[in-house]
DNA sequence: TATTTTTGTTAGATTAACCTAACATTTATA
DNA sequence: TATAAATGTTAGGTTAATCTAACAAAAATA
């Protein structure tokens, strides 16, 4: 049985890995700074780890899960988004107050629990932020994504995420009157001053870059290259 | 903040002094052995609480809540449930399944997510067990209880829940068709092997006195005294 | 390539929660 | 009431997870 603080090591590289752009390996320093530890302490935690053969590492190089670490951890992502939804869904939370309680949820031990759960919630696809919510045999396809700043002109697509998970830019987004999986016609960029025109569910609007820089969309009109892990 | 092992102790503290019979206080061995740890262990915990004005201790004594611990210590006993009920009327969880679960969930440091399960569950009053879920305000009505063994004949009373929380005798009694809040009427006593004759929703039957003590009841006819606490 | 900066490691310490073994106090009982 | 039994405490040790400070290696850059 895995301790909390071991599966949140393996969750966050697994986020630092397969789930971020294509890298496949993360830094001691990088992993600690994500888990708000000191690099000394992830140092230790990788040795453990890899005695428990659920990461590759070795002195001085990156590390990468095994076959047996990304399993585990894509069970605990699966177990947080499960919990994310049904927060949202069931119990009337905001999509900005879910993710620090399912922080909790995740590492709740029972897999009835879960079952029941993805079967209470009529087994969803996608987390109240947009993100995949790996299946219950551990599949977890990757939608191509990017940045709204990054669309092509003239093409549909919806908002899947953010990047920027803070409370003050969430609450923001839904002021504009952006909501997840609401598709997103990308009408004009404005060559003076960047300006992007946007039309969301029949009002338009122009956002800033920085703006756009922080909303990850799947594009419809782009090649949807799906893979699994 | 509480840890959830401080969390556990002051539970286990409750559960042992005003939950149990009427006896307000706990030994340290005893606290030791319900929460399953070595009296040396408890001990250290013991003068811990105590600093943190949790509980009231002295060298050699006996130890009880202090009105800020009861308060720590009912609002676990109310989440665990709330759980408890959750997992039992959403997920179609046994009632013999139920606890183990809870026992994670109750740790959840989260009002938001319980005032909205209490919600949820429409505000109840019992557990799956039959035991009184304590109030957001953190009263807990204690209603006199006795066991089915020593109800008077002629009573008509309800099963409110169990001694023995094993498996094998929770799966007894839902197979003998005794269930959380039935009503019981108790027919008669046989002098001769004293065995109980009850009646449960038209079906009659005959149960053990060892059955019968395991059977928590509040009886319908004596005085139903109800102190809060 | 030599130097500086960044990145990663080790040693040694701390805290919480547990343990065992030895000792002390209180309570029961002969 | 003297002894035995039960109950409770202390001292000293372990493990997991964290830290700081000093050091080592790798990467970037001058
Ligand atoms: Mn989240
Ligand atoms: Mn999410
Ligand atoms: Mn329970
Ligand atoms: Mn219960």
């Amino acid at each position: 049985m895995l301790s909390t603080t071991e599966e949140n090591y393996l969750k966050a590289l697994l986020q630092l890995t397969i789930e971020q752009v294509d890298k496949s390996e993360a830094g001691t320093n990088e992993l600690a700074a994500h888990l708000g530890v000191k690099p000394a302490t992830a140092n230790d935690m990788l040795k453990k780890l890899r005695e428990k053969q659920l990461i590759h590492y070795e002195k001085y190089g990156k590390s990468s899960l095994t076959v047996e670490g990304r399993k585990k951890a894509i069970e605990i992502v699966r177990k947080h988004r499960l919990w994310e939804t049904f927060l949202y869904e069931h119990l009337g939370f905001t999509w900005d107050e879910v993710h620090e309680v399912a922080e909790q949820l995740e590492h709740i031990q029972s897999s009835k629990l879960i079952d029941k759960l993805d079967e209470l919630l009529d087994y969803p696809s996608f987390d109240p932020h947009g993100d995949v919510i790996p299946s219950a045999t551990g599949e977890m396809k990757i939608p191509e994504k990017k940045t709204l700043n990054e669309e092509t002109v003239g093409h549909q697509c919806k908002m899947v995420g953010v990047k920027d998970n803070s409370a003050t830019f969430l609450q923001y987004v839904d002021k504009v009157g952006l909501r997840i999986n609401q598709p997103i016609k990308v009408l004009a960029r404005q060559p003076y001053d960047e300006l992007i025109e946007i039309e969301v569910n029949g009002l338009k609007s122009s956002v800033s870059p920085r703006f756009a820089d922080n909303i990850i969309i799947v594009c419809h009109d782009c090649e949807t290259q799906t893979r699994t892990c």
